[in-house]
DNA sequence: TTTAAAATCACCCTAAAGTATGACCGTTAA
DNA sequence: TTAACGGTCATACTTTAGGGTGATTTTAAA
């Protein structure tokens, strides 16, 4: 808790400590120059261009950057930034191996050939497109890779 | 020329003037409160106000407006409306019940579903299917659907 | 560590898809 | 008129897809 707010706060913190320090210098500098000729001037002096220095830093520091905003229409083209809805896959509970075999499905291949294309058994891609087909409710692969499209699973 | 001088230097000239204004505004309150308690102190808030003050209106005036280009790329949907591929349709001699029967298969609909939609036997729509592989040169549905929409010949 | 899900595979069976061939009818262009 | 084509339909057959069930292994989460 204690190390909390010592971290919340911690640039307040060296602001403040900086201050004390540059405090100390002028106190610093006050006594030495106090029995030299001109020591107010000198003195003055310092503290005119450490302040300015510390205004300066200020300003830097505090000054949010503008943000100048330039808005550029472009044309894009419905297909060409395509992005799965991963929120839709969720809510189906599609599996990433069933994905995959959606998209092979989407180009038109075969389940032998999509075994073939993993290195699986084509029973096991009968399986995979059974349950795509269940948890998308649908009967038949060309049904699946419509909806699949038009859901936003598949380009 | 003496002109021309004046108005390249009128900021340098300003702020000299600037400077020396404060500096008499300083010689004032070194004389006004040379005579009171803790004058010096007092001098040397001023001054560290003062300057601090001059050090921010000095970097805020000086310090080029860092001007942060955000590009915002705000797609604009040019939703290609959708122009059946007559060219290609020709170029394959595909007829117009074949693409009725492709764009129902692209819909996902079985060959018996079709059928019923176009009231005709399930083998006529088999024959077209068929005729439609061999023109389009897949083995089946799915491939030429896909094949179909990569030519344009449906949405 | 236990549990649940994912991934794998097999077997059996039915339904659908696809191939091949042949036939009939109407339209249309040479 | 006839050849070509599109559309229709049928039969027979092969291949692929899909449903149902059960099992094992791996992986990830509780």
């Amino acid at each position: 808790m204690a190390f909390g707010i010592l971290t919340k706060n911690k640039q307040i913190i060296l602001y403040g400590a900086l201050l004390a320090l540059l405090l100390l210098l002028l106190k610093w500098l006050e006594w030495h120059f106090v029995i030299v000729d001109h020591a107010f001037e000198v003195y003055a002096s310092a503290i005119a261009i450490i302040f300015t220095a510390l205004g300066v830093w200020l300003a830097l520091k505090l000054v949010k950057p503008k943000v100048h905003t330039v808005v550029i229409e472009k044309p894009v083209f419905a297909d060409a930034a395509f992005c799965v809805n991963e929120a839709e896959l969720n809510k189906l509970r599609i599996s990433s191996r069933e994905l995959e075999v959606l998209q092979l499905m989407a180009q038109g291949l075969s389940n032998q050939e999509i075994a073939e294309r993993l290195f699986v058994s084509l029973n096991t891609i009968k399986t995979h497109s059974s349950n795509l087909f269940i948890k998308m409710e649908v009967e038949r692969r060309t049904q699946a890779v419509e909806k699949a499209k038009r859901l936003g699973l598949i380009p």
